[in-house]
DNA sequence: GTGAAAGCGCTAACAC
DNA sequence: GTGTTAGCGCTTTCAC
């Protein structure tokens, strides 16, 4: 059974295959009588235009390429959720490719979804080492436009973030509101770049309170719980006073918050730990755990709003378009995990 | 700056466009240093061949469609890493349609995908009241293969399945070996057919320890860490001499802990909880959670390895190839919450 | 209002 | 070995 073209329903309806193309494309000079027939026939019919033949008659598949890694983690499986519903409400569907080591080139990914003319492409992976140099050879050279999510923003880049900088910045801040005076740190890995802002954000706090910024106040996790858990065993050693806790994912915190039990460190009588993203069960842990919420569909969302901006605009001829970098405030959860019973001070 | 075509390198090499496309799908009948000449030619000028015209004169993409719901949850996201992954292997690029209401009918994505030539269909939505009512209707008319996920076993459907009930059976017969006695459930929403598979399969351990099987012993939830910690307290009110808890996901199980600290019975002491997805904080919970674990990679792996045979046939014109039924087993891993101290026996 | 011709980028089939 | 022709399913341009 082969598939039914607009052969079929031109024939069948008497017509050209130019009068069906104007109906299907709501074009005027249609006799309304023509147009009835016709879309009763393609009703009938069941016939369904091809968009890929659509795609190669009019340079364009309404088509996004979306370059993503890490999927199966909390972060980006909602970014991603955000850009497919944004993208489905404007009209494209989705290309998707994962790369299995983010460190690695992405140009073979890049090219495939080129070769099936996507409109314009979502690179959703995290910043990690040089993991974008390939890119900037590439760029130049590209016919259609990119957003980058979760990058260092750049001048003739368009670029989406969360704000990690401010992020570490509200937790840290928050503690040393309840009193805490030690803050300690767990980081992501250092070549993230998202993990190094969150690091930034809480020195900021620490600077702003005229507290030291120590080495000793800081051990670099994997983003795991176990390396969360072993993090604070290892940050007591280094710093015994330390009362409080950034840890820059809640599975860090998880872990740390395991290993604060086992120490035999009351949490947050004894140490105070606020964590990073509010994953679902943050509220469920023991004690609940303070964190930090970042709005992953709205950065999806924008992301793509930004890329239709991008691709009208070449649509239209603008050959050079404004780029613009959106940096997304997250917004500080506050549960048991971090109230200093002993402080007396509420949060504001 | 145009695209670069086929004819752009034919005509730089001084040659046909014909023996340029033999040397892109490396076919004989050209001469070697002909060959060299155009790949050097290729690549200096950078051409990528449009999949997308070859999809329309090959009449086949090298494109998987992929519908799938919740990927912002740990099935759905971990699943369709398993699929991406394997595609890709096998030389596919996917499209992906993620559905809002997993209840609703889903003709509209299903279209789209088929309007962008794509030659196999994996169905990732759960399976839900009735929401694959409408696909018999579409699926006879469908002229690519399907293969469905996650769905109650069809003669004329290819369907990819973790053993549900086997999982359920599984963590059961663990807490009975362990000593338990009266078992309580936390389902997932019933109109969920994986939800009542995981539900039999606890029967069936009871059953088979000849233990009565009471509607008081159950209370549904919402897959929701919420839902588990309520269920909980429902639970031991109609039913007090529950000292077992199997949870239908591991977000249930961890608001049943949570339940359970505040009611003051000590785990495992006093109640016994086993998990369902083993999510990676799971052994980060306090107590660390038993569960059954679910090799979700290979799940969407084996849908994709599926799906491509079922494509092969169809390329080589087998009309009707046999569409098989695949159950991944389940494992359950034992830990904390699910030992009993006081039985003496130590899990085989 | 409607149709005929040309072409999007590529490959199948056949010619030379 | 290589080129020519035709066509994938659709839209554009221009003629009627």
């Amino acid at each position: 059974m082969g598939k039914i073209t607009i052969r079929d329903v031109a024939a069948a309806a008497g017509v050209s295959r130019q009068t069906v193309s104007r109906v299907l494309n709501n074009k005027p000079d249609v006799a309304p009588q023509t147009r009835q027939r016709i879309l009763g026939i393609i009703d009938q019919l069941g016939y369904r235009p091809s968009s890929i033949a659509r795609s190669l008659t009019q340079g364009r598949s309404f088509t996004l390429g979306v370059v993503s890694y890490g999927v199966q983690y909390f972060g980006p499986s909602h970014t991603l959720v955000g850009i497919e519903h944004q993208a489905n409400e404007l009209g494209y569907t989705l290309l998707l490719g994962l790369m299995r080591q983010p460190e690695m080139s992405g140009v073979q990914l890049l090219h495939d979804m080129l070769s099936y003319h996507v409109d314009g492409i979502i690179w959703a992976v995290s910043e990690i080492g040089n993991n974008r140099d390939w890119m900037q050879r590439e760029l130049c050279g590209l016919t259609v436009p990119v957003v980058f999510l979760d990058t260092q923003p750049c001048a003739n880049l368009s670029v989406v973030n969360v704000d990690n900088r401010g992020g570490g910045y509200l937790a840290t801040k928050h503690l040393l509101d309840q009193g805490y005076g030690n803050i300690g740190l767990i980081t992501g890995p250092s070549p993230w770049w998202s993990a190094r802002q969150r690091r930034l954000g809480w020195q900021d706090a620490l600077e702003e309170a005229n507290l030291a910024v120590e080495d000793s106040l800081v051990v670099e996790g994997t983003w795991s719980a176990r390396s969360g858990e072993r993090g604070l065993g290892q940050l007591l050693e280094q710093h015994p006073h330390v009362d409080a806790l950034f840890a820059c994912n809640d599975q860090m915190a998880l872990g740390a918050l395991k290993a604060a039990r086992n120490l035999g460190r009351r949490v947050p009588q004894d140490l105070a730990i606020v964590g990073f993203d509010d994953v679902p069960e943050a509220a469920f842990f023991c004690p609940p755990l303070s964190t930090v919420r970042q709005d992953l569909d709205g950065l999806g969302r924008c992301a793509v709003r930004e890329l239709d901006r991008l691709i009208q605009a070449r649509q239209q001829g603008d050959s050079d378009v404004e780029l613009q970098t959106f940096s997304l405030q997250p917004e500080l959860i506050v549960r048991e995990s971090s109230i200093n019973p002993t402080s007396g001070i509420s949060d504001p």
